[in-house]
RNA sequence: GCCGACGUGGCUCAGUGGUAGAGCAGUGGUUUCGUAAACCGCAGGUCGUGGGUUCGAUCCCCACCGUCGGCUCCA
């Protein structure tokens, strides 16, 4: 999920900030204008365009959108100035107060309650009749103005707190010139093509059955090669890094989540109580794997020689999310983690961190996302755990990204309440950002649940815990991969490697000869011996997004040959009369080296598109 | 959960206060055709669910469920 982080710097340095920003004034007025009676909330500009929130005495609906575009372009094409001026903060509340802009004498009412507001004065901006509470800056004229589109509706609450009055969010796009909103809107259309919940669907790659439960994942035939082949692949990777793969039960004991603390904090995302044994038993469904790997770790005493012990597991978890928040693969109530928990010693933490992470970017790589950008989440405000603890765990962190001489940002206060964290976040082959890799150290559950080994002076020692997942959860992960991949995987996922397609029904013999070697070598062929029209088979391969399509008859079968046509390529752009030993050694020679498909071409990038505005 | 929009056969969609159509997919047959959609036929829907209004509702009203765009939250 393309996520916002850096927003709000962004559109500091954004040089195209006062135009949006002004788009928002201009739309708001425009709003106003139509339904009087509108109060303003707030309306920055954002990565790529801007909002307004407003209450508006009736509710708008899209057919809204084109009146009030029509009402901006005349705004714009009137090219009012934007006129700053000042009031002090008695006189703002005053007029605000008068023009029943309820929103804004809330908001300089809290600008009294900051510190260091400005000498006592607000400044408002004004163009045409409008008048807003505004820092600016704005362009010059509303005529400045001129390649905008209003995009979505959205309920958003004032101040985003639920508790207060939802109002009515508008989204727009505004670029100098009409060419780069064109350009913006083609992009947004590139979002929409790639959308998993669509390619799910036309690919048969997953469903979600209403009878059967909202936000539960089926993973059909073809999506599960690709989760077959990621999972194969994960757990040779770990074996070959000192992993111990483990199962753990997915009910637990009410005791267990007693004492993690999940019953506590996190207990309304929790599906249970089961009751047993006529009710004197409660068990609840696992939101985490943490308890379970944690129970592995303790299975007996631990001597320091066998730290680090490195427990991990495809862990399915099952979390209760609110209905509105539910999104095809990548929300979900059920998912997989590939979850692992790290135990060892403060002595060793460093140096398993740093392995973790340069696991992680491997990982990122394999699958072509690129421009990683590495945060340290430091301690929160409310957070559990000793200022020693946090020193060191965070100390820990630090070291391991110091020691890689890695770039990174630190995210000031924002670790979870119970461990500091390293986020790896990456770009998707459309620019979009999203959140990769985690490591933390956990610094609550070891004390919870007492998680010690036994040192090298015969002492018991309090183990470290480092938690950590690379794909997150499989059900995000490979929703993300549909997108990034726009539907064509990378061949060593491919549910059908190679389409074998005879020209005439005498080929078939040739044919199963040819998907008979193929298969010998592992490849998943496709052989339809429903003989149709070759053009539809042809056609129907391409729409399946076979990798190769190799097309066999008389010729071929005479010299051991195979046409060959490679996904993504063009018309009449297969090459024939390549020998079969020579396709099934570029074929599996593709395979194992897990190469990323030739019809893969990440966008050179402009500015990345927020995923929020797609209307 | 909240605000708004939507919910017609597997998919995309049309339609009406008097109990429904199209294209694709499916299926049967014909076609045997060397690289991006051959032809003809058939079948398939209690119009999301439950109430209400009405002589009569898929179409109007209400509730619920679900989907979509956001908010909030998060893997």
């Amino acid at each position: 999920m393309a996520k916002e982080l850096g927003r709000r710097d962004h559109a500091a340095e954004d040089p195209l900030h006062p135009l949006r920003h002004s788009a928002a004034h201009v739309m708001a007025g425009a709003v106003l204008d139509l339904f009087p009676g509108t109060k303003l909330g707030i309306g920055p500009a954002i990565r790529n365009g801007f909002y307004y929130d407003l209450d508006v005495p009736r509710p708008l609906s899209p057919d809204d959108l084109p009146r009030i575009e029509a009402r901006m372009r005349e705004v714009a094409n009137a090219d009012h100035p934007f006129e700053r001026s000042e009031m002090s903060r008695e006189e703002g509340l005053r007029f605000f107060r008068e023009a029943g802009q309820d929103y804004k004498v809330d908001l300089i009412e809290s600008f009294e309650e900051a510190e260091g507001a400005d000498g006592g004065a607000v400044s408002i901006y004004r163009h045409g009749d409008f008048v807003d509470l505004c820092k600016g800056p704005h362009v010059k004229r509303t005529g400045d103005i001129k390649a905008f589109k209003l995009l979505s509706i959205a309920g958003a609450y004032w101040r985003g707190d639920e508790s207060r009055p939802q109002l009515t969010r508008l989204y727009g796009t505004v670029w100098p010139s009409q060419k780069e909103l064109d350009a913006y809107l083609e992009r947004l259309k590139e979002i929409q093509r790639r959308d998993h919940r669509a390619l799910g669907r036309d690919l048969e790659l997953f469903r979600i059955d209403d009878e059967l439960g909202s936000g539960l994942v089926l993973w059909l035939p073809n999506l599960s090669v690709v989760r077959e082949e990621l999972e194969t692949w994960w757990r040779k990777v770990h074996h070959e890094r000192g992993y111990t793969l483990v199962y753990t039960p997915h009910i637990a004991h009410e005791k267990t989540y007693q004492r993690s603390g999940h019953l506590e904090k996190y207990g309304e995302n929790m599906y249970g109580p089961l009751l047993l044994d006529e009710g004197t038993q409660r068990f609840w469904i696992k939101p985490m794997n943490c308890p379970g790997h944690i129970k592995v770790f303790q299975s007996g005493v631990r001597s320091y020689r066998e730290l680090p012990l490195r427990i991990g597991e495809l862990g399915t978890v099952y979390r209760y999310e609110r209905g509105g928040t539910l999104h095809g693969m990548q929300r979900v109530r059920g998912f997989t983690q590939d979850d692992s928990h790290i135990f060892c010693s403060w002595e060793d933490a460093q140096e398993e961190i740093g392995k973790v992470f340069d696991l992680a970017m491997e990982f990122m790589r394999l699958f072509g996302y690129v421009d990683p950008v590495i945060y340290l989440s430091t301690r929160p405000e409310r957070r559990l755990g000793s200022d020693e603890l946090w020193d060191k765990a965070e100390e820990a962190l630090r070291q391991a990204l110091g020691v890689r001489e890695v770039p990174y940002k630190i995210d000031e206060g924002g670790g979870v309440f119970y461990a500091p964290k390293i986020d790896i976040k990456v770009m998707d082959a459309i620019g979009r950002e999203w959140q990769g890799p985690t490591i933390q150290i956990d610094l609550n559950l070891p004390e919870r649940f007492d998680v010690t080994f036994v040192n090298s002076r015969g002492e018991r020692e309090r183990a470290v815990m480092i938690h950590r997942v690379l794909f997150g959860s499989l059900e995000r992960f490979v929703g993300g991969l549909i997108e990034h991949y726009a539907g064509n995987f990378p061949l060593w996922l491919n549910w059908e490697q190679v389409a074998v397609v005879p020209v005439r029904e005498d080929a078939l013999p040739y044919a199963r000869e040819v998907a008979a070697r193929l298969r010998q070598e592992g490849i998943r062929v496709r052989l339809d011996e429903q003989m149709a029209d070759m053009r539809e088979r042809i056609r129907e391969a391409q729409q399946r997004r076979a990798g190769y399509i190799i097309v066999v008859g008389g010729k071929e079968a005479e010299a051991r040959t195979v046409s060959v046509r490679r996904r993504g390529a063009g018309k009449g752009e297969e090459e024939r009369g390549v020998a079969l030993e020579e396709f099934v050694r570029r074929v599996t020679e593709e395979r194992d080296a897990k190469s990323l498909p030739s019809d893969f071409n990440p966008r050179d990038t402009g500015p990345s598109v927020d995923e929020a505005a797609v209307s």
